[in-house]
DNA sequence: AAGAGAATAAGTTAATTGACGAATTATAAT
DNA sequence: ATTATAATTCGTCAATTAACTTATTCTCTT
């Protein structure tokens, strides 16, 4: 949550016409003088003037960082006022585990990670690299209206985990419909899958793999890769 | 929406441990070379290798925001791939208009130029400043499943604007349950306004406000506030 | 095994940042 | 009106960035 905010924070001073304008903007939503703030980071008012006032255009990221952090992590310690009432978002159920990677991890290396069997796939879908992952609870996924939207974390050129499969045929159904694909479908400990299935996965180049691994068993080694 | 990505991989980059290895990742996302990338950019290959191994450490915003520009805007001028698989999320038709300010306006500033009449709210909740606004229309919001969560955008301290209401009484109803409270809300040419209306707002310390404006002509019109 | 393209490394220079402190100008609050 | 308190301006200077060039090392593909 507060890494969220921190990067929605700093994404937005990168970008603005005005990053000073922002910066300060950000400073009064969490009800910080200059002075203070300057306290909390270690330097001079004047610093922080700077900033805002935009005699320095271009701060390096170290700084914006040091910066955003500061004031999230100040608003934290004291009772987090100002990151948890932008909290009261987005935050569903049907979703395990949601990462991305900071680097690109060849499907087969996920593979062999998960100890995964291939159902849907040729090789050349395989060797394509993904950037992150989603772990969905397929009966809540379903049930819960707009999941499939939410699944997709910042790049699509992921995996998505599905728990709690009985046919596989519902999944693959969904990442039909759906206008957004993943690369990579995985059923954990499906109870069977139906041969609807892997035509489906065919045809939207997606690879289907199983897994008969366990959802925090997958967690677990995924931690470590990349 | 590119703005939306742009912003969204800016922060990525400013938050990251390894800054270089998350432009890369991008890089690799819009499946661009370093001298394809380079040449977009208009410098030698080699500035692109700096910044990727992290010989820049921490580079300026400038920089990073004209990076990811580049990315993003190549990405769109051919068909924007990219951006566009990214873009299967986050469409609420309920959703009119959504937009934050760079900087605070205070509620008054606000009143003036929707030419609004005040139904709840003393001197000191008139005096706080926004930050953006919302708005919605109210039918749609409410049998939208979730729109609630989404109509807070980054910062909660905001105006939310309602369309479409017949009697005042299920906005305030909902802005009463959802754990995330505005700091303004305004009726767009409600029929009526049941009493019960202001009586929540004062509870929630939310100013309540009425305009007999359409919301095309408010859209216009908070265009030039900020 | 050779050769091409991509990625890294290293050396260099001008421009900018990051930080300070002192002086100045708002902005409240008694 | 007076006194704090907060915010801003600006000159200065060491440290860093941004960018170029050229040379070297990977990594494929044929």
């Amino acid at each position: 949550m507060q890494e969220q905010l921190t990067r929605r924070i700093a994404g937005e001073i990168v970008v603005s016409e005005k990053p000073g304008d922002t910066l300060r903007k950000w400073r009064e939503i969490f009800h910080l003088s200059q002075k203070e703030f300057a306290n909390l980071l270690e330097v001079k008012p004047s610093v922080v003037c700077d900033f805002e006032k935009g005699r320095r255009a271009s701060p390096g990221i170290g700084t914006v960082r040091r910066f955003v952090e500061t004031m999230v992590d100040y608003d934290s310690a004291h009772g987090g006022k100002v990151v948890n009432s932008m909290s009261g978002r987005r935050t569903n159920e049907a979703i395990v585990d949601i990462k991305e990677f900071t680097s690109g991890v060849a499907i087969e290396n996920m593979l062999e990670t998960i100890d995964g069997e291939v159902l849907a796939g040729n090789e050349e879908l395989i060797g394509r690299p993904i950037y992150g992952y989603t772990m969905v609870d397929s009966l809540k996924a379903i049930t819960t209206f707009n999941a499939f939207g939410e699944m997709y974390g910042w790049s699509n050129e992921r995996a998505v985990f599905f728990s709690g499969v009985q046919y596989g045929r519902s999944p693959m159904i969904a990442v039909r419909a759906h206008p957004v694909k993943p690369r990579m479908v995985v059923y954990i400990k499906p109870k069977s899958v139906d041969q609807l299935a892997p035509k489906l996965a065919d045809m939207e180049r997606v690879v289907l793999v199983k897994t008969e691994l366990d959802e925090k068993t997958i967690i677990e080694k995924l931690r470590y890769l990349k």
